[in-house]
RNA sequence: GCUCUCUUCGUCUAGUGGUCAGGACGCUGGCCUCUCACGCCGGUAACAGGGGUUCGAAUCCCCUAGAGAGCGCCA
């Protein structure tokens, strides 16, 4: 049998970390088996889905590049479906029509939890006879003793009695199937092997498995991941900060990086950090999955994401960075070759965004020189040096405005001024890029250009002049 | 309240009866060096607690504590 599995988000908001991570774990799971992925949305909740969401989850699974080999399938486009299963276990007495009033299942709860006991529902309708004309709810008839294990790929064998359990409603009083009931449906009717999904899940699964086998069906394997938690170790939400896939996008960070920081956590393979995509399908198996929440550490990402950074493609990177200049109000076809810019920048940053700030400098003279790297090196000694690296700099045509000839110009100034190398390139680069933190200062002359240069060595050195002036 | 689940450095994890409890992020000392970043060398820091079983327990059993989830005409 081939293996097939499924992620079924419910379009009630973005796809969150959480997520993305469990949608990972299906891709990884069917793709090793040579199985097939498919996206299910699960929008029976009529009050809560919208039609962002399901464009939120569609282009946060496209940027992440998880393709799904069927779907997505709406569940809402299969209610007919849904409805003639509820009718079939109607028909076997295998669920009945209840019309027990709110209040009464209100009031039912409360003495129940004053006694101390799990809220459930008591089958008051089991055996009554409910007239279908008027308002009521299918609810489906759970055995009444025994045992229903699920027999876990993560947690092993996790049982439940069904005394535990009450008769669950399937059918809502407007017509509309339930969650449970439309779960089992689809993933019977999509002959899903595997159901890899949320611990949240987990106390679910008897009741979907009685379902299943009121049906006649057999359940397929199931595996319930941990869930991810915010830094102070509660269920991630909006109020740890960026939770949707996209905010990572937009804060610059790259795919691959977050699918590997994701596939990390609540697994591993030895001491291995860094998997590309096909890695991990390799390596990666259910088993091996940690029982135990874990924690979001943003740090640990970024880290993920500045390696990714120093060895992608650096015309896949311009592409990237593009828009992320542009925030900026800069169009790289002003300036420098982008690819240029991102070979020599990239390495230093840590996000797309970062980048995009690192890089500005080529592209426009920046607003103000950094405080510190100002007084460390735009001191009174920096005026002789600046001055005949402008003098130098003037002379120089702009063919040979070349990497090798800029550094043996400012080695050559640093040589006659008999001044260490650092003494001379240190405030020369503070004066062109405005902070004490640059790529080699032969490749940031070559980025900034002739113009710009000398434009701004004049910058700091009227600068200079007036410190002692004022 | 009831049911289920979980518990190794701050964080992600390795470990499946005998290890100086390993790696990674972070933090940190140093090297490299025109700066930054990278890289390299080093440091910091953990078996939740208590009982057993055993010659020997992070690993097996029990209890306690803490944490999470579920108990909806939400999914």
């Amino acid at each position: 049998m081939t293996v097939r599995t499924r992620f079924a988000p419910s379009p009630t908001g973005y796809l969150h970390i959480g997520g993305a991570r469990t949608a990972l774990f299906c891709y990884l799971y069917a793709r090793k088996h040579g199985g097939q992925f498919i996206l299910r949305i699960e929008d029976t909740d009529l009050e809560r889905s919208t039609a962002e969401s399901v464009n939120a989850i569609l282009e946060g699974m496209t940027w992440l590049g998880l393709d799904y080999d069927e779907g997505p399938f709406f569940q809402t486009q299969r209610f007919d479906r849904y409805n003639q299963v509820i009718d079939e276990l109607l028909a076997k007495g295998l669920a009945y029509r209840c019309d027990c009033p709110k209040e009464r299942l209100e009031k039912l709860r409360i003495d129940q939890m004053a006694r101390k006991q799990k809220p459930r529902y008591d089958g008051h309708c089991r055996n009554r006879r409910v007239d279908p004309d008027r308002p009521h709810v299918i609810r489906f008839k759970n055995p009444v003793d025994g045992v229903v294990v699920v027999d876990d790929l993560i947690r092993g064998r996790v049982p439940f009695a069904n005394e535990e359990l009450d008769d669950l409603i399937i059918r809502r009083s407007d017509g509309a199937p339930t969650y449970n009931l439309s779960v089992v449906v689809d993933d019977l009717d999509m002959r899903i092997t595997h159901v890899i999904r949320g611990d949240d899940h987990l106390n679910n699964t008897p009741r979907q498995i009685n379902i299943l086998r009121a049906l006649g069906a057999d359940p397929p394997h199931y595996a319930h991941v941990p869930m991810i938690l915010g830094e102070d170790g509660t269920r991630l939400s909006k109020r740890h900060g960026a939770v949707s896939v996209i905010a990572y996008r937009e804060m610059g960070y790259l795919p691959e990086a977050l699918l590997n920081y994701l596939v990390r956590l609540g697994w591993s393979y030895g001491d291995r950090e860094l998997f590309t995509l096909d890695e991990m399908i390799e390596y990666f198996d259910i088993k091996d999955v940690n029982k135990a929440p874990s924690i979001f550490n943003a740090s640990k990402l970024t880290w993920l994401n500045q390696q990714y950074l120093q060895h992608a493609d650096p015309a896949r990177i311009a592409r990237l960075l593009s828009p992320h200049l542009g925030h900026l109000g800069i169009d790289p076809s002003t300036g420098p070759e982008l690819i240029e810019v991102v070979k020599a920048m990239a390495p230093r940053a840590k996000t797309l965004v970062e980048l995009a700030e690192l890089s500005a400098f080529c592209y426009r003279d920046f607003d103000s020189y950094d405080e510190a790297s100002a007084k460390k090196h735009l001191g009174p000694e920096a005026r002789l040096p600046l001055e005949r690296l402008r003098a130098a700099f003037e002379l120089m045509a702009l063919d040979d405005w070349t990497p090798e000839q800029l550094k043996y110009t400012v080695e050559r100034v640093a040589e006659e001024l008999g001044l260490g190398l650092a003494r001379v390139a240190q405030p020369l680069r503070v004066a062109i890029v405005g902070r004490a933190a640059s790529p080699g200062i032969e490749e940031t002359l070559r980025l900034v250009g002739k113009t710009a240069t000398l434009r701004r060595i004049e910058r700091a050195l009227e600068y200079i002049a007036s410190l002692s002036a004022g």
